[in-house]
DNA sequence: AGGGTACTGGTCTGGTACTC
DNA sequence: GAGTACCAGACCAGTACCCT
């Protein structure tokens, strides 16, 4: 009977070192660069990273031979993810159909880089329409987006705002928001990804949460709602502003909550102006930027001549610093 | 239905530069 | 010089679409 010739490897296996080669010291190990530890930090801030993602976030320092300056290619960030992987320090799988692989830290990878949390297996953050999937992907992009027009921003991520948190028997906690970045400047946002609709009453709570802090919550355990806004309207929570990012239906949901909560007189103005609402996906060009800017301020009832007033407020503070 | 083509995404390979 | 990191590009498999 015929049998086939087994296949040869087209290499002949590797042979011991001779005598006169020492054996490098750290032969077999991985090493370990700033930009390792950067990445899986901010992985491990934020649940898991999705490959796409990690493209961009490894593209932040990108090696040699790169061929762009904000992000690498695939195969050169599933190299890092294999070392990593080899490591003991992260976990890949698919978890969507026919989607990109994701990547969390294991425990041993939380432990590495010096982080507290909790070990949490995205494998079962997965639900049946995937829509934690689908949260976590547009907080990482809201994330990555932020951070490439204000490098120096700081973030804070809904993991470690959790990890402050501590829940008492029988207390409700204050509404926590998927992320909150303090700029440079000191102003301090809260981030929401908004991607399913809430009922009005529920919207109305997280948004005088977000506005008032936790004074408003004490009031909510001591009062009735209604007195307790009244008694904590002025307040003022750490959040200078609200960034809610929204696809177009729950974008217009939103918007009528704050309309309500204005007209009512429940707040003022100048809150109803904290609460920005933006697009997501994110706008793709300055375009769009644009547009998504000029349909806020409609929606806030600030018209064409207010901005044209704000330009030239802005105009002659440029004229007096030059 | 089946063949050709284009596209996408994952894996493999080889080159280069750096570190030890 | 060995070992490693990083990268691009070749290669491959799966899929979608179009045409006959």
């Amino acid at each position: 009977m015929y049998q086939p010739e087994e296949k040869q490897p087209l290499t002949q296996p590797k042979q011991p070192h001779p005598k006169t080669h020492r054996r490098r010291r750290d032969a077999g190990k991985g090493r370990f660069t700033k930009r390792d530890c950067f990445a899986l930090i901010w992985i491990g801030h934020q649940y898991g990273i999705r490959l796409d993602h990690l493209q961009l976030l490894l593209g932040r320092f990108p090696g040699r031979g790169a061929t762009y300056t904000n992000w690498i290619s695939g195969s050169a960030t599933r190299d890092v993810v294999t070392r990593w992987e080899k490591e003991g320090l992260v976990r890949v799988e698919r978890l969507e159909v026919d989607g990109p692989f994701w990547i969390w830290l294991t425990p041993k990878g939380l432990r590495r880089m010096g982080l507290s949390y909790t070990y949490r297996d995205l494998r079962k953050l997965k639900d049946v329409k995937g829509e934690d999937l689908t949260h976590l992907y547009a907080i990482n992009a809201i994330r990555l987006d932020i951070e490439a027009d204000e490098p120096e921003a700081h973030w804070i991520s809904e993991r470690a705002l959790r990890q402050g948190q501590i829940r008492l028997k029988g207390q409700t906690l204050l509404h926590r928001p998927d992320g909150v970045v303090v700029f440079p400047d000191g102003k301090t946002v809260a981030i929401e990804a908004e991607l399913s609709m809430k009922k009005p009453f529920e919207l109305e709570e997280v948004l005088l949460e977000l506005l008032w802090g936790e004074a408003y919550l004490r009031r909510k355990t001591e009062y009735d709602r209604q007195t307790a806004r009244e008694f904590s309207r002025g307040n003022r929570s750490p959040y200078d502003q609200i960034w809610y990012f929204a696809p177009k239906t729950i974008r217009r949901h939103v918007r009528r909550a704050r309309e309500r909560l204005f007209a009512d007189l429940t707040i003022s103005q100048q809150e109803a102006e904290r609460i920005y609402i933006a697009w997501y996906p994110l706008p793709h060009s300055d375009e769009e930027s644009t547009q998504e800017e000029r349909e806020d301020n409609e929606a806030l009832g600030l018209d064409d001549e207010d901005e044209e007033e704000e330009r030239l407020d802005a105009e002659g503070e440029g004229d007096r610093e030059r």
